[in-house]
DNA sequence: AAATAATACCTAAGTTTCTTAGGTGTTGTG
DNA sequence: CACAACACCTAAGAAACTTAGGTATTATTT
């Protein structure tokens, strides 16, 4: 228990800002990036991750390279050109919510 | 269209602590708050959330009083004891989620 | 040497929490 | 008199998680 949960819909902004950031990235450096990145305060599950990168991959947001190192298989995501736009409007998306959420929470302090 | 989406997992934060704000409001009054406070940047359907106010309610955070207005029926709630100290804990939920998102956006930036 | 953890992928069932799209009835306004 | 505003409601569907598995390889621990 206890790794607060995801508030549903940030999942994709923070993969899309990774994937802005880092370039390429497979699904699994992914949770291990954003649990150091946080020092274990979030925990994407992979149970969340895969499914959402391959709904992303449908919508034409992320495109896929399949590598194989030391005999494991990595599927290397990246950002087209519609997922960096993308990327833009959720940061964007993100940031008018924070700010209306503390406004409202501040308006009542 | 264009009201930005409700993160999932925010209504009930943003009910308890106008109750606590205002001590008592009805459902509708929440609507009209929130969009108010908000400049409408935030709007509360009412399929959202009546049916959070009745599980709130029945999860013991709430308590209900009815009244009649001018021969209108107003559901006035305000928080229980149990509301109170759930306030607290989804308040501190919020805040550490908007700064684990902010560590993200920002060490990325 | 065997068991376990870590790496790396995956899916299916269930839950929660919204959105959408209605419905009822009263009172105020153009 | 129609329509907006007030005030409540529900049901169906979608979205996005959690939980709980599964496969297979490599590294570490006992």
């Amino acid at each position: 228990m206890s790794n607060s949960k995801l508030y549903k819909g940030s999942l994709t902004t923070i993969i899309l800002k990774l994937l802005n950031e880092e370039g390429k990235m497979y699904g699994y450096e992914i949770t291990q990036k954003v649990k150091q990145l946080t020092q274990g305060e979030l925990k994407i599950t992979e149970g969340a991750l895969y499914p959402s990168l391959h709904k992303m991959e449908a919508d034409g947001l992320l495109e896929v390279e399949v590598v194989k190192v030391e005999n494991r298989l990595r599927k290397y995501y990246k950002l087209t050109e519609n997922g960096t736009k993308e990327t833009v409007n959720k940061l964007e998306e993100l940031q008018t919510y924070i700010k209306t959420m503390q406004t409202l929470m501040g308006k009542l302090a």
